[in-house]
DNA sequence: GTCTGAATTGCAAATGAGTCGCAAGTGCAA
DNA sequence: TTGCACTTGCGACTCATTTGCAATTCAGAC
């Protein structure tokens, strides 16, 4: 997904603040890391690259979860039982968000769809419809490479 | 889902050696519960229900993958990071198959959709358009209960 | 700039879902 | 009816994630 340049150390550090979090450095680095992931990244993704760093793997869980508590990021399972973390829309609007994921079934990969690229049907069942109550869309298959 | 009628103990049998698999009585047992489910189950919903009846996890766990492996069940993480068991369609077309799945964020819940609820938009990179390749769609947000 | 309380970290231990090994039991084809 | 491969039950085990807690580090107040 488009980005708007690599943030600044100083930028990092204010969206974590106005969060209400403290600017620690394993947040920072966390922090850093889901900016410049062009898709979500599991926990163990980020705990490898950060592991030669020096940061615990419970303290790269605890930021994990912090961000996504502090509605910075996001947490799902993208139907293969791994959690990954994606940062979400920030209020410049530099990060996306509210668009598909497509998971392949044969490798694993993890790829962002365009916003738009899938339509839901109104019903009209309920206050609400249907389109208005969906926060997630997945697809499952194999992508072009595995095919 | 609607259901072509409770499945006698011989239809059941029937559609296990069908896949070459043994009619065991918690191999029964747990057919027979996917059947009458209205909805992806979990393990521990099937374990739960199936220990009264003196049947172990692990072998409610070994069967629902047997089952899986036979083509005969399908398993997927709807994004809540639990495995769910759902029956896949059988020969006289009984039970449904590549309906979209949705999962309440709230109360975990999860609800088939109708074939045709969620459209893909066809884009034209690579040999086969993405709708081709996806085989299963699951969608997240707020139940009409939850709402 | 220093101080202080509260938030965080690092480490180790706990938890829990899911898996595996193996001896005993059972379905089914001959 | 019989033999054997397939299954089961049970306990042990793995591995991702969480938790407890003492030591450390932020950030606002002086």
């Amino acid at each position: 997904m488009a980005r708007a340049g690599k943030p600044s150390l100083d930028d990092l550090k204010t969206r974590l603040r106005d969060a209400d979090l403290r600017a620690t450095a394993p947040r920072l680095a966390v922090l850093r890391f889901l900016y410049e992931a062009p898709t979500p990244v599991s926990h163990a993704e980020l705990a490898d690259k950060l592991a030669p760093e020096g940061w615990d793997r419970a303290t790269v869980y605890r930021n994990l979860n912090d961000l996504t508590d502090a509605g910075i990021a996001r947490k799902t399972d993208l139907g293969d039982h791994v959690w990954r973390f994606e940062l979400l829309k920030d209020t410049d609007g530099s990060h996306t968000d509210a668009h598909p994921h497509f998971v392949c079934d044969e490798c694993g990969e993890v790829s962002c769809l365009p916003e738009g690229t899938v339509e839901i049907k109104s019903t009209r069942n309920g206050p609400l419809r249907l389109k208005e109550r969906v926060s997630e869309i997945q697809l499952k298959g194999r992508c072009e490479r595995c095919n």
